[in-house]
Formats: structure tokens, sequence, C-alpha cells
DNA sequence: ACGGTGACGCTCA
DNA sequence: TTGAGCGCCACCG
């Protein structure tokens, strides 16, 4: 896997922008998010652009986690993830899993 | 312009 | 319920 370079488009942007509105101690899930965006089947977008993630303590973007609530996969280390949930008060299973029901946030 | 890739989602068995 | 397959959109070479 090769490193990619973030290119600013508008649909980056927009994500960005969106999951800095995720308060802390809630998360969001790539559905979610992608139909915040305005396309509600870009989820594999967005997971190619947070990947890059270029505002890395900027956008928490750890606390988007898959819509089954698995956290899926991260950039750096999904266990080091999970800890930083942990410490925002999101409690995470064993397998990797969050409550959405209790920690889903929506827009 | 085209094809391949990817931190996903949904449906079917 | 769990697992596997297909489809989705955006970015890169």
């Amino acid at each position: 896997m090769k490193e990619k370079r973030y290119i600013p488009t508008e649909f980056a942007e927009k994500v960005y922008k969106i999951l800095k509105k995720v308060p802390k101690g809630k998360i969001t899930t790539y559905k979610q998010l992608a139909i915040a965006v305005g396309s509600p089947s870009c989820a594999r977008a967005i997971g190619n652009v947070l990947h890059i993630n270029p505002y890395a303590p900027i956008v928490p973007c750890h606390r988007v986690v898959k819509s089954d609530g698995k956290l899926g996969g991260f950039a750096s280390g999904c266990e080091n993830k999970k800890k930083l949930l942990e410490e925002e008060g999101i409690e995470i299973s064993n397998d990797f899993s969050v409550n959405l029901k209790k920690y889903e946030f929506r827009f």
C-alpha cells in the first residue's frame, strides 16, 4: 500500500468539516458521514479520504466506525484508537466493536 | 480517458 | 446469526 497524497477536494473538505462536528465522547459511522456529505453510498470514498487524514489532531477519525459498530481499520494501530475511545468515555468490546445505540452521533 | 485500489454498505445463502 | 459476494463513490497512476 502506498501513501496517498492529500488533494484538497471539496468532497474531502466536506467530510473533514462534518467529522470535526462530532462532539467528544460520541462516534459516527461511515454511512452517517456519507449521508451528511450528500452521498449515502460514498462510504468507501469517505474511508479513502480519511485514510490520508491530513488533519490528524483536528479530525477525530478514530471516532468514525463502520455501520456494524466495528472499528474497521485505522491508519495508526486500531488498538491505540480503541484505547483513545475508551478514554473519551466510549466502551469498546473485545472484538473492536462499539455500542452504536449509545454513542452514535446523528448530524 | 481508463483501470485499479480502498479505514465500506447492503443483500443473499 | 454469521459469512461471502457484489456494488457503491472518490482518488491515483
